[in-house]
DNA sequence: AATGAATGAGTGTTCATTCAT
DNA sequence: TATGAATGAACACTCATTCAT
């Protein structure tokens, strides 16, 4: 949480975009404030009168990088589409912030760990709901029969998101055509498989 | 490097053991040479004995896990096995790691990039081999019209790799058989997709 | 280099006070950072506020050291006297600094050689610089004809500053008479010998 | 002292001969028994044969060292020769052993401070025996009235050897003939200075 | 005549954090 | 809206030394 809600929220989204490309780009636990400070050319005192420690930060970045996914999944999900399209269009949403917010996507997914279990709890919450909402698209397909009556919702979901997230490791400063044909090609791949 | 090759070698791998574990449940910079020694039963300094750094040891540690996976898959492609049963064979293979040395490829996984750059050249390296050896069973696939003619094996090559490697964030100490259900939902996720 | 010019310059001379006392007593590998902070009355932490390494200490404690000789040397040699007086000023210009800071004097000469390559260079130039200026001294006798003919200058250069410098083994803390005294004594010994 | 007056004497000089040449290159703080046992080609544990620890190691270096130096000036000293004369072989007596043995005499001179006072004590006593000897041939030159009547003996004597010792700081390696060049043109200066 | 394995104390250095200004 | 100065705890790593073999 940030010290004080009355901060330009210009200058508050500076301080919090530069803590996303520390952690993201040396670890939370290989980041110091001093990198934080440095990059936003203060000094390392400084960074705490915008958040009251590193952990805070932390979270901050994780709850940014995880609310941008189940927002979008939501309005997808209640969308009147079937289900193989709904899936396709859930995996071009869940691309899209790996290119424009990589570095809270990146933290969120391999720094979120660190948090402890208290400040972790709301961000887990928030990526639980979005799986739901996921699975659910899958259990619709199910039903109506578009899928494989032999399909394991849970362990397609977590397919899904494994592949998506995958893409975070490779995929670093791409194009935004680069990140929709990404999309189309995975999307293919989950719903048809790779056979002819 | 460990500083002898001579030395007792269940020694060795004692201390080689603790260090992925640690790594693994800490992340490199979270973790401290404290740690791996407590979780040895003697002082710290005592590490120091096996290996020269703290970085040493993640090497090692990231050596031996990557070498697991370019092995097998390097049998599995000498196989006469279609392409299809091919993949199937080698999601299987990626994941029994997963089961029987847990520690060591999470630690491949999530820790590697901590190591400067002339230590994280052999294990990258292995690593391409590896990722080759699989984009080829893909192409295979292709020239042999088992798989659809617009499929970019490079894609899926990475959408295997994501897919599987996946599984580390959520399973953890399962059973044997966990592990090979997992496989199989998996490869025919890849092969056949969700779809009816 | 210290961290910034701008600190309030007092207290910035009383860490490099310190550093150079403690050099001087222990010697620069026998001293450590904690011995620095005690004798400031801080913590060890502390010191690393005002250089960035115990290396940076020492560098400029030596620099201070040698900047006092080349000074004093450049002065004395612009003036209008005969060689053999302006030897005679040298040694006691030489000597002076023994008496007024004999901390820096003794670390820049018995611990600038632990100093790396690149960090030692500065030092050295200076060093080399003022020995340049007390070598012109005995030329200028030589031509001069009062200095005999057969006079190596380079040795006798050599000679005068091991002659002054050996004067730091024993003396500590002396008065101010006393080391003009010696002053005097050894000057003369370099001038006319010991012989009558 | 060494562990045991037994070990073959060519070994135990081998030891003591890398001690001395460490201390001499690192100083004796900065110098490690690893380093010593490296230069010996064996384990770090194996020096701890020789010696009882790094001090003793030390005592015992100081000690080759100044020995020397005494030995020869009471030789000298006890020659049917004038004052001059003595005085000039003392000079080239004292400079021999800077090319014969210049590790031992660079350890006596710098590193002799960091023993504990009750192991330096010997090396001192014998080191001002070293001094009285010297000091003495000023005297008789005094009494002699070879020598100035107002020549303060004492600091004739720290003046000498300082002269002497402060060629370790730039000799190293030279050639016999150019040891012998230096004791001469040095004694000239004593004797006589640099004045025609 | 050494070595392998370890210890316990200590090193220089970095860190997150605080607080008066 | 910061900074200068500092702290106290931790860190990776090195050291002299020990001792069974």
């Amino acid at each position: 949480m940030l010290r004080s809600d009355k901060q330009t929220p210009k200058r508050q989204k500076e301080i919090i975009d530069a803590a996303a490309a520390v952690f993201a780009a040396k670890g939370f636990h290989g980041a110091s404030t001093r990198d934080i400070a440095e990059r936003l050319g203060i000094q390392q005192a400084g960074v705490y009168y915008y958040f009251k420690s590193k952990e805070e930060a932390l979270v901050e970045v994780c709850r940014i990088g995880v609310e941008e996914f189940y927002d979008r999944a939501r309005d997808i999900a209640a969308k009147a589409q079937s289900p193989a399209d709904k899936i396709t269009s859930a995996v071009a949403a869940h691309l899209l912030p790996f290119h424009h917010m990589p570095d809270y996507v990146e933290v969120f997914h391999n720094e979120r760990r660190y948090l402890s279990p208290k400040l972790r709890q709301p961000v887990t919450d928030l990526a639980q709901k979005y799986e739901a909402v996921l699975e659910k698209m899958f259990r619709e397909g199910l039903e109506n029969q578009t899928f494989r009556a032999d399909l394991d919702c849970r362990v397609a979901t977590l397919a899904l998101l494994g592949l998506c997230n995958s893409v975070l490791q490779w995929y670093r400063g791409g194009s935004k055509n680069n990140i929709d044909d990404i999309a189309r090609k995975y999307a293919q791949i989950i719903v048809s498989g790779v056979t002819r």
